[in-house]
DNA sequence: ACAAAAGTGTTATTTCTACACCCATGC
DNA sequence: GCATGGGTGTAGAAATAACACTTTTGT
């Protein structure tokens, strides 16, 4: 049972982080797996006194994945009265995840500040659990186990504002391998829309942004014809998501 | 001076409405001036303890404007370590505003819940200044005074927020009085946007929403033609704030 | 040779933009 | 009768959507 320095915390708020992975054609979320339970949690944690939030946030983001310097993005606070499910604190006594004199910490109501990153999923070597949890996974958006609290609503409404996001910026640039084919890129997209786009119209589309390269390699190994590789131009993409894509899909 | 029930709010945050009214042609704010002081500041307030963060908003909303079942949205947490001014509550205590031993609840680092508003101008009647500030006023958003802490960014960032929202809702029906002439509408839009827009295709474009219905009633008295009046559909207002609105300003 | 995905262009439709004239009203 | 804003339509440009055949590669 670790011991928490929840004197140097602000009080009864805490950071959920749902990072976002792109693999094998689906959108994965970092989840943890809570000791002794069944059920699951974002990474999250608590917000030192003496620290901005969005630098907390990055915080808990490189203790859960190793990453630094990620698109990380403040999209809501969740304060509703009923996200404190009465049982919870009682709970991580039981499964001596904390130690009883933690608990009128865990007990107290909590507001919580939801984040999104967007991650590259191989970059992400062993996830590390915290000591609340005793693996840390990659689970599959449109399979997800059971969650403690609101979880659950945290990550819908993520995954709504990142849809939404996409008529603003790019994406990708994270969530790829630093040099991919196009239908990789696509299926990204197709993914997180949840629908099929046309494989022409896609291509004139991304590359009107103008914010890929072709590299002239070519990824072997298919049954098929070897596709094209490309990467992002990364003053482009990052002049992009400053600016404003001008359309949208 | 006012005695604060201090115990029963949640330490260290805040709640700040940006209210954006609309009145001769101009985007407005409502702000509070600062008793003793040449400084203004948005209307916000605590969280009680037991009560959901978005009714807190409500509820603080009402109480500076009268007006209930309000369109308001929670926008942003503000949580740098910087906005936090060193001589707040300083100042707080000597231009008598709280007493001596409220100092320590207004020294403490505070996060800020933004939210913001649309209500309709003529509706507020005479907006109720609370015990900090001595008069409550719309103010022109474009000559705003000078403002406490990071009240300004607040403001600037709401404001942004509302334009990019314009691509997905309608606005209107909060900031609009019940009749209004094509005119008055596109003059909205067009303060919200900040920019001019073609009288026909502004004309076409918000008709195709669908969500305006003709009345047979003329706005008479100017020196010109008796423009129409218009009413929103509420139902289909509703359904499109839900639902989206498929093309963009 | 065949299966599987990659690459590529054109056309029809829709949406957006720009633009000008007549109309009703109050003074 | 004139100044002021209200009402309306159309044509060109741009963006989007729909659609099919050929190429490369591994087996």
């Amino acid at each position: 049972m670790a011991e928490l320095p929840i004197e140097t915390y602000l009080p009864g708020l805490s950071i959920d982080c749902v990072i976002f992975g792109f693999h094998e054609m689906e959108l994965k979320v970092l989840l943890l797996n809570m000791k002794n339970q069944e059920e699951w949690a974002l990474p999250g944690g608590f917000i030192q006194k003496d620290q901005d939030v969005d630098i907390e946030a990055n915080r808990i983001l490189e203790n859960r994945t190793g990453l630094k310097n990620i698109f990380l993005q403040q999209f809501h606070l969740f304060g509703d009265l009923t996200r404190n499910k009465a049982g919870h604190a009682k709970k991580l006594v039981e499964t001596k995840i904390i130690s009883d004199d933690l608990r009128p910490w865990f007990e107290q109501r909590f507001l919580s500040i939801g984040y999104y990153a967007l991650v590259e999923y191989s970059k992400v070597q062993v996830p590390t659990p915290d000591f609340t949890s005793d693996s840390c996974e990659w689970c599959s958006l449109n399979n997800l186990p059971k969650l403690i609290m609101d979880h659950q609503q945290i990550i819908d409404r993520a995954h709504q504002v990142l849809k939404k996001e996409l008529n603003y910026q790019p994406i990708g640039l994270n969530l790829l391998p630093q040099q991919f084919t196009m239908s990789e890129i696509q299926t990204l997209y197709e993914t997180v829309l949840g629908k099929t786009l046309d494989r022409r119209n896609f291509r004139r589309k991304i590359l009107s942004y103008d914010i890929l390269v072709a590299t002239n390699k070519q990824r072997k190994g298919g049954t098929h014809r070897a596709p094209m590789l490309y990467e992002f131009d990364e003053e482009k993409y990052t002049q992009a998501i400053q600016e404003g894509l001008k359309s949208l899909f």
